[in-house]
DNA sequence: AATCTATTCAATAAAGTTATTGAATAGTTA
DNA sequence: TAACTATTCAATAACTTTATTGAATAGATT
């Protein structure tokens, strides 16, 4: 093999795989999977894709060995091959919040439309935990939740909180956290507390981003 | 804007990004680009692209803002438009390598059959620079070397390497580095150094592996 | 063994990507 | 102003990607 053919056949390869993040659905796709496990049907209602349609996306993922499965009775569970996946999925986030205006400009647009709160960054969180005083939830659907938290996070999925808003404290300082810095959960929330008179604010980033740093963490499920 | 036309947005304006680097010769362009500006002319030459056909994935690359142009008289310079386009290219790169097993094999393969040799990590150079006797050798064209080098690294292209061996020291150690780990100037110059009686190692990754991570580097040009 | 059900496959039409060709353009030089 | 030259544009044919539909499959349950 000559130099040329090598490095055909590498960036051929790597190709392969940027192409199979190529795709709107299949970003959205890799961002739920940072969260944990979730079958084809849950994709495809996360996502609202048709089941075949999902299963498709998900085909290509899996060719390109991005995603693993593990198959528990009918169900198949779809997960992130390994941490490398979320990595490059930041990392094109990142390139396309700073470089790419309008993807900056839609979500402070979006967010201020609604919600124009503070958010806290993860050295700030961690900051503030060394400090003491600091209330987080989780504002994810439960089963997001049990697959791996903050530490010391509770878990009250944003359809619950307007009812468990009395197991909060008035006084200390509320973070609230979801998926990631497009998932609005969390604005949500920092809207319904602070219109309750609570201290709160959201975490710029969401859960696989505080897991990648490699920060303490809990698990509830086997 | 609703949550969902929200989220099909910036997904939808994340997938343009990935799609704008989903190219082989895209890919090639990039790494290349990480190294300076280069005309189209010098691109379409050192990927092997007819000048109609670099021109037209460099128009892909701005309409993404993936890159910069600089007009100096006749020619249009092209360049990166800013550190996070490599650190995405280097998480793509680091995806490929440990995840899909032919990229690995592919550059295993392709080192062990010609040039059989150990290969240096850039903290495992840092440690060497620290403890004293290394000199490091820029194999790269010289345009390259100009437009930024490591600190204190002599420029020998590797075209030239056979005739000026005896610059070079025979007692202390040699490490000679060039694009990134798909380079193979890097490897030809150790199998060439080593066959000539010097004792030499490749770095593992390139030179803008070396910039990112913000170590001391030298430009010799304006 | 028969049935059930979550998922995948196959076929298809519409839309998007690519390399090639040759013409057009926008600066520079004479 | 005319000629020159590096780059871009436009048109095209071959190929790839996508969502949809409905049938097939493989494993679980009865």
């Amino acid at each position: 093999m000559n130099k040329r053919d090598f490095k055909d056949k590498v960036y051929g390869e790597l190709a392969k795989i940027t192409k199979s993040m190529a795709n709107p659905h299949r970003l959205e796709i890799i961002e739920l999977l940072a969260q944990g496990e979730f079958s084809v049907e849950q994709i495809a209602e996360q996502t609202h894709l048709s089941i075949a349609n999902a299963s498709q996306h998900l085909q290509v993922l899996k060719t390109a060995q991005l995603v693993d499965i593990n198959r528990q009775g009918n169900f198949i569970y779809y997960r992130l091959a390994n941490s490398n996946v979320f990595k490059t999925w930041k990392a094109l986030r990142e390139l396309g919040v700073e470089r790419i205006a309008t993807v900056e400009k839609l979500v402070k647009d979006f967010r201020k439309s609604k919600f124009d709160f503070e958010s806290v960054s993860i050295d700030a969180l961690v900051e503030k935990i060394g400090h003491g005083k600091v209330t987080i939830i989780d504002v994810r659907p439960e089963a997001e939740y049990k697959q791996g938290h903050i530490a010391n996070a509770i878990s009250i999925p944003m359809d619950q909180l307007a009812k468990r808003l009395k197991e909060l404290p008035k006084r200390t300082e509320i973070v609230a956290y979801c998926r990631g810095p497009f998932c609005v959960f969390a604005d949500e929330a920092v809207a319904l507390l602070v219109k309750a008179g609570y201290k709160a604010s959201r975490l710029e980033e969401g859960f696989p981003d505080w897991q990648l740093k490699a920060l303490p963490m809990e698990v509830s499920m086997n």
